[in-house]
DNA sequence: GTGCTTGCAAACGTTTTGCAGACTC
DNA sequence: GAGTCTGCAAAACGTTTGCAAGCAC
Protein backbone atom coordinates (compact mmCIF):
# COMPACT_ATOMS: atom_id res chain seq x y z
CA UNK A 1 0.00 0.00 0.00
CA UNK A 2 2.80 2.25 1.05
CA UNK A 3 4.92 1.22 -2.50
CA UNK A 4 1.24 1.86 -4.75
CA UNK A 5 1.41 5.46 -3.52
CA UNK A 6 4.92 5.50 -4.26
CA UNK A 7 4.24 4.23 -7.53
CA UNK A 8 1.53 6.90 -7.93
CA UNK A 9 4.21 9.40 -7.22
CA UNK A 10 6.94 8.50 -9.19
CA UNK A 11 3.72 8.24 -12.25
CA UNK A 12 3.67 11.87 -11.57
CA UNK A 13 6.87 12.97 -12.13
CA UNK A 14 7.81 12.81 -8.15
CA UNK A 15 10.56 11.32 -6.47
CA UNK A 16 10.35 8.87 -3.93
CA UNK A 17 12.66 9.76 -0.84
CA UNK A 18 12.68 8.88 2.65
CA UNK A 19 10.95 11.47 3.70
CA UNK A 20 8.07 10.17 1.83
CA UNK A 21 8.36 6.23 2.60
CA UNK A 22 8.50 7.46 6.27
CA UNK A 23 5.75 9.45 6.05
CA UNK A 24 3.87 6.99 4.46
CA UNK A 25 4.73 4.58 6.49
CA UNK A 26 3.11 5.91 9.64
CA UNK A 27 0.05 7.39 8.05
CA UNK A 28 -0.98 3.68 6.80
CA UNK A 29 0.66 2.13 10.02
CA UNK A 30 -2.45 3.37 12.05
CA UNK A 31 -5.62 4.55 11.44
CA UNK A 32 -6.42 7.06 13.08
CA UNK A 33 -6.27 11.54 13.20
CA UNK A 34 -3.16 12.48 13.99
CA UNK A 35 -1.55 15.95 13.20
CA UNK A 36 1.53 17.10 11.40
CA UNK A 37 3.55 17.46 14.59
CA UNK A 38 2.54 13.96 15.41
CA UNK A 39 3.24 12.42 12.38
CA UNK A 40 6.85 14.53 12.41
CA UNK A 41 7.34 12.66 15.76
CA UNK A 42 6.41 9.67 14.39
CA UNK A 43 8.80 10.05 11.54
CA UNK A 44 11.26 11.59 13.53
CA UNK A 45 11.83 8.61 15.69
CA UNK A 46 13.12 6.77 12.64
CA UNK A 47 14.84 9.56 10.96
CA UNK A 48 15.41 12.67 12.88
CA UNK A 49 16.13 15.03 10.11
CA UNK A 50 13.12 15.05 8.90
CA UNK A 51 11.58 18.11 9.22
CA UNK A 52 8.28 19.18 9.88
CA UNK A 53 8.10 21.74 7.02
CA UNK A 54 8.98 18.85 4.74
CA UNK A 55 5.70 16.74 6.76
CA UNK A 56 4.11 19.58 5.80
CA UNK A 57 4.92 19.92 2.37
CA UNK A 58 4.18 16.21 1.85
CA UNK A 59 1.14 16.16 3.51
CA UNK A 60 0.03 18.99 1.28
CA UNK A 61 0.83 16.63 -2.07
CA UNK A 62 -0.30 13.65 -0.94
CA UNK A 63 -4.15 15.27 -0.25
CA UNK A 64 -3.58 16.40 -3.95
CA UNK A 65 -3.33 13.04 -4.90
CA UNK A 66 -5.99 12.35 -3.38
CA UNK A 67 -4.63 9.84 -0.74
CA UNK A 68 -4.88 11.54 2.42
CA UNK A 69 -7.55 14.40 3.83
CA UNK A 70 -7.32 16.45 6.95
CA UNK A 71 -10.13 17.34 8.98
CA UNK A 72 -10.35 20.77 11.35
CA UNK A 73 -12.14 18.98 14.79
CA UNK A 74 -12.05 22.49 16.81
CA UNK A 75 -9.33 25.15 17.09
CA UNK A 76 -5.79 23.99 16.99
CA UNK A 77 -4.20 21.88 14.53
CA UNK A 78 -5.57 19.89 11.24
CA UNK A 79 -6.07 16.34 11.27
CA UNK A 80 -4.46 14.35 8.98
CA UNK A 81 -5.73 10.55 8.12
CA UNK A 82 -6.07 7.90 5.21
CA UNK A 83 -8.94 8.97 2.64
CA UNK A 84 -10.32 5.32 2.50
CA UNK A 85 -11.17 5.77 6.67
CA UNK A 86 -13.50 8.85 5.08
CA UNK A 87 -16.10 9.29 7.90
CA UNK A 88 -17.46 12.91 9.02
CA UNK A 89 -16.42 13.84 13.03
CA UNK A 90 -18.62 15.03 15.93
CA UNK A 91 -16.16 17.19 18.49
CA UNK A 92 -17.62 18.31 21.88
CA UNK A 93 -17.44 21.86 22.65
CA UNK A 94 -16.56 21.42 25.86
CA UNK A 95 -14.47 18.11 26.62
CA UNK A 96 -13.33 17.52 23.31
CA UNK A 97 -14.43 13.98 22.89
CA UNK A 98 -14.69 13.16 19.50
CA UNK A 99 -17.20 10.77 17.86
CA UNK A 100 -16.43 9.23 14.39
CA UNK A 101 -19.64 9.89 12.40
CA UNK A 102 -20.33 7.16 9.51
CA UNK A 103 -21.03 9.17 6.21
CA UNK A 104 -24.46 7.61 6.26
CA UNK A 105 -25.41 10.20 9.28
CA UNK A 106 -25.17 13.01 6.65
CA UNK A 107 -27.50 11.16 3.95
CA UNK A 108 -30.59 12.97 4.99
CA UNK A 109 -28.59 16.75 5.07
CA UNK A 110 -26.59 15.71 2.49
CA UNK A 111 -30.24 15.04 0.28
CA UNK A 112 -32.06 18.47 1.45
CA UNK A 113 -28.96 20.45 0.74
CA UNK A 114 -28.61 18.99 -2.69
CA UNK A 115 -32.09 19.83 -3.52
CA UNK A 116 -32.98 22.94 -1.93
CA UNK A 117 -29.67 24.82 -2.96
CA UNK A 118 -27.47 22.25 -5.27
CA UNK A 119 -24.90 22.15 -2.59
CA UNK A 120 -22.85 18.88 -2.79
CA UNK A 121 -21.80 18.37 0.90
CA UNK A 122 -18.60 16.76 2.00
CA UNK A 123 -19.22 16.33 5.42
CA UNK A 124 -15.59 15.03 6.32
CA UNK A 125 -13.35 18.29 6.08
CA UNK A 126 -14.97 20.28 9.25
CA UNK A 127 -16.36 18.38 12.35
CA UNK A 128 -19.72 18.90 13.53
CA UNK A 129 -19.41 20.66 17.24
CA UNK A 130 -21.97 20.02 19.93
CA UNK A 131 -21.99 18.58 23.11
CA UNK A 132 -21.40 14.77 23.97
CA UNK A 133 -23.98 13.00 26.25
CA UNK A 134 -22.21 13.52 29.14
CA UNK A 135 -21.55 17.35 29.06
CA UNK A 136 -24.79 18.48 27.54
CA UNK A 137 -26.43 16.87 31.06
CA UNK B 1 -30.74 47.14 21.29
CA UNK B 2 -26.89 48.18 21.40
CA UNK B 3 -28.03 50.17 24.65
CA UNK B 4 -29.65 46.83 25.58
CA UNK B 5 -26.43 45.00 25.34
CA UNK B 6 -24.48 47.77 27.19
CA UNK B 7 -26.86 47.57 30.05
CA UNK B 8 -26.13 43.87 30.37
CA UNK B 9 -22.63 44.65 30.20
CA UNK B 10 -22.97 47.31 32.84
CA UNK B 11 -25.02 44.88 34.64
CA UNK B 12 -22.20 42.76 35.16
CA UNK B 13 -20.03 44.74 36.59
CA UNK B 14 -18.35 45.99 33.17
CA UNK B 15 -17.67 49.66 31.99
CA UNK B 16 -19.44 51.17 28.99
CA UNK B 17 -16.63 52.38 26.79
CA UNK B 18 -16.34 53.73 22.81
CA UNK B 19 -14.96 50.97 21.88
CA UNK B 20 -18.07 48.86 23.15
CA UNK B 21 -20.85 50.94 22.02
CA UNK B 22 -18.58 51.11 18.62
CA UNK B 23 -18.39 47.87 17.97
CA UNK B 24 -21.99 47.04 19.11
CA UNK B 25 -23.17 49.45 16.56
CA UNK B 26 -21.25 47.76 13.57
CA UNK B 27 -22.46 44.40 14.48
CA UNK B 28 -26.26 45.59 14.84
CA UNK B 29 -25.53 48.30 11.29
CA UNK B 30 -25.37 45.31 8.79
CA UNK B 31 -26.92 41.61 9.73
CA UNK B 32 -23.69 39.80 7.86
CA UNK B 33 -20.48 38.31 9.00
CA UNK B 34 -17.68 40.07 9.71
CA UNK B 35 -13.99 39.03 10.15
CA UNK B 36 -12.41 40.47 13.52
CA UNK B 37 -10.39 42.59 11.32
CA UNK B 38 -13.55 43.89 9.17
CA UNK B 39 -15.34 44.97 12.67
CA UNK B 40 -12.46 46.98 13.60
CA UNK B 41 -11.84 48.78 9.95
CA UNK B 42 -15.81 49.55 10.51
CA UNK B 43 -15.39 50.71 14.21
CA UNK B 44 -11.92 52.50 13.26
CA UNK B 45 -13.22 54.68 10.60
CA UNK B 46 -14.84 56.25 13.47
CA UNK B 47 -12.77 55.73 16.05
CA UNK B 48 -8.96 55.46 14.68
CA UNK B 49 -7.10 54.61 18.10
CA UNK B 50 -9.39 50.88 18.94
CA UNK B 51 -7.35 48.53 18.62
CA UNK B 52 -7.61 45.35 17.29
CA UNK B 53 -6.74 43.67 20.09
CA UNK B 54 -9.36 45.35 21.72
CA UNK B 55 -11.80 44.36 19.33
CA UNK B 56 -10.60 40.50 20.18
CA UNK B 57 -11.24 41.30 23.78
CA UNK B 58 -14.82 42.24 23.07
CA UNK B 59 -15.47 39.35 21.17
CA UNK B 60 -14.92 37.29 23.48
CA UNK B 61 -16.27 39.02 26.24
CA UNK B 62 -19.85 39.29 23.72
CA UNK B 63 -19.71 35.58 22.54
CA UNK B 64 -19.43 34.85 26.52
CA UNK B 65 -23.21 36.91 27.09
CA UNK B 66 -24.45 35.46 24.46
CA UNK B 67 -25.01 38.46 22.42
CA UNK B 68 -22.45 37.30 19.22
CA UNK B 69 -21.18 33.97 17.83
CA UNK B 70 -18.35 33.33 15.95
CA UNK B 71 -18.22 30.57 13.05
CA UNK B 72 -15.62 28.96 11.31
CA UNK B 73 -16.52 29.08 7.30
CA UNK B 74 -13.41 27.57 6.01
CA UNK B 75 -9.66 28.23 6.20
CA UNK B 76 -9.01 31.73 7.90
CA UNK B 77 -10.25 34.36 10.08
CA UNK B 78 -13.59 33.05 11.79
CA UNK B 79 -16.93 35.49 11.14
CA UNK B 80 -18.94 36.89 13.83
CA UNK B 81 -22.25 37.33 13.89
CA UNK B 82 -25.64 38.57 16.31
CA UNK B 83 -26.35 35.40 17.77
CA UNK B 84 -30.10 36.03 16.85
CA UNK B 85 -29.47 35.60 13.15
CA UNK B 86 -28.17 32.50 13.92
CA UNK B 87 -27.98 29.72 11.13
CA UNK B 88 -25.74 27.12 9.79
CA UNK B 89 -23.43 28.07 7.00
CA UNK B 90 -22.71 25.56 3.43
CA UNK B 91 -19.33 27.13 2.28
CA UNK B 92 -18.15 25.82 -1.60
CA UNK B 93 -14.69 24.54 -0.74
CA UNK B 94 -13.68 25.31 -4.13
CA UNK B 95 -15.26 28.95 -5.23
CA UNK B 96 -15.71 30.13 -1.39
CA UNK B 97 -19.18 30.74 -2.16
CA UNK B 98 -21.05 31.23 1.39
CA UNK B 99 -24.38 30.00 1.71
CA UNK B 100 -26.66 30.34 5.00
CA UNK B 101 -28.75 27.31 6.29
CA UNK B 102 -31.82 27.06 8.50
CA UNK B 103 -31.19 25.44 11.38
CA UNK B 104 -33.90 23.55 10.18
CA UNK B 105 -31.85 21.89 7.52
CA UNK B 106 -29.79 20.05 10.32
CA UNK B 107 -32.81 18.64 12.03
CA UNK B 108 -32.82 15.45 10.56
CA UNK B 109 -28.63 15.11 11.27
CA UNK B 110 -29.41 16.56 14.52
CA UNK B 111 -32.08 13.77 15.69
CA UNK B 112 -29.72 10.76 14.79
CA UNK B 113 -26.75 12.07 16.31
CA UNK B 114 -28.64 12.55 19.55
CA UNK B 115 -30.44 8.81 18.96
CA UNK B 116 -27.55 7.10 18.29
CA UNK B 117 -25.00 9.07 20.29
CA UNK B 118 -26.06 11.11 22.62
CA UNK B 119 -24.87 13.65 20.93
CA UNK B 120 -26.49 17.64 20.56
CA UNK B 121 -25.02 18.87 17.30
CA UNK B 122 -24.80 23.04 17.07
CA UNK B 123 -24.35 23.53 13.75
CA UNK B 124 -23.39 26.61 13.61
CA UNK B 125 -19.56 26.94 14.75
CA UNK B 126 -18.75 24.92 11.76
CA UNK B 127 -19.55 24.77 8.22
CA UNK B 128 -20.58 22.26 6.09
CA UNK B 129 -17.76 22.33 3.10
CA UNK B 130 -18.57 20.82 -0.18
CA UNK B 131 -19.19 21.93 -3.59
CA UNK B 132 -21.86 24.53 -5.00
CA UNK B 133 -23.81 24.19 -7.53
CA UNK B 134 -21.92 25.88 -10.14
CA UNK B 135 -18.38 24.03 -8.95
CA UNK B 136 -19.74 20.33 -8.68
CA UNK B 137 -20.58 20.18 -12.40
C1' DG C 1 -10.01 56.09 44.21
C1' DT C 2 -10.99 51.39 42.74
C1' DG C 3 -10.53 48.42 39.42
C1' DC C 4 -12.05 47.49 34.71
C1' DT C 5 -10.42 48.53 30.04
C1' DT C 6 -7.33 50.06 26.76
C1' DG C 7 -3.12 50.64 23.50
C1' DC C 8 0.95 48.87 22.50
C1' DA C 9 4.38 45.50 21.69
C1' DA C 10 5.50 41.17 21.94
C1' DA C 11 4.38 36.29 21.96
C1' DC C 12 1.65 32.56 20.53
C1' DG C 13 0.59 28.14 17.70
C1' DT C 14 0.05 26.56 13.16
C1' DT C 15 1.35 26.74 8.62
C1' DT C 16 3.89 28.64 4.55
C1' DT C 17 7.81 30.31 2.03
C1' DG C 18 12.68 31.52 0.03
C1' DC C 19 16.80 29.76 -0.59
C1' DA C 20 21.00 27.04 -1.32
C1' DG C 21 22.52 22.48 -1.09
C1' DA C 22 21.40 17.38 -1.61
C1' DC C 23 19.40 13.87 -3.67
C1' DT C 24 16.54 10.92 -7.24
C1' DC C 25 16.14 9.56 -11.58
C1' DG D 1 22.89 16.56 -15.50
C1' DA D 2 18.17 18.14 -14.99
C1' DG D 3 15.06 19.00 -12.03
C1' DT D 4 12.78 17.59 -7.71
C1' DC D 5 13.08 17.60 -2.78
C1' DT D 6 15.12 18.81 1.51
C1' DG D 7 16.76 21.38 5.89
C1' DC D 8 16.95 25.57 7.76
C1' DA D 9 15.61 30.08 9.03
C1' DA D 10 12.42 33.33 8.61
C1' DA D 11 7.97 35.00 7.67
C1' DA D 12 3.04 34.75 7.53
C1' DC D 13 -1.37 34.41 9.63
C1' DG D 14 -4.96 34.96 13.05
C1' DT D 15 -5.19 35.41 17.72
C1' DT D 16 -3.74 36.00 22.68
C1' DT D 17 -1.25 38.06 26.46
C1' DG D 18 1.58 41.19 29.88
C1' DC D 19 2.02 45.50 31.15
C1' DA D 20 1.57 50.30 32.43
C1' DA D 21 -1.35 54.10 31.56
C1' DG D 22 -6.24 55.71 31.09
C1' DC D 23 -10.91 55.89 31.93
C1' DA D 24 -15.77 54.68 33.88
C1' DC D 25 -18.01 54.40 37.81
Amino acid sequence: MVEDVLGLLRAGGGRVTTARRQLLEALFASPGHRTAEELAAEVQARAPDIHLSTIYRNLDELERLGVIVHTHLGHGPAAYHLATSAHGHLVCERCGLTLEAPQELFRSLSRVAENRFGFQIDPRHFAVLGRCSACSR
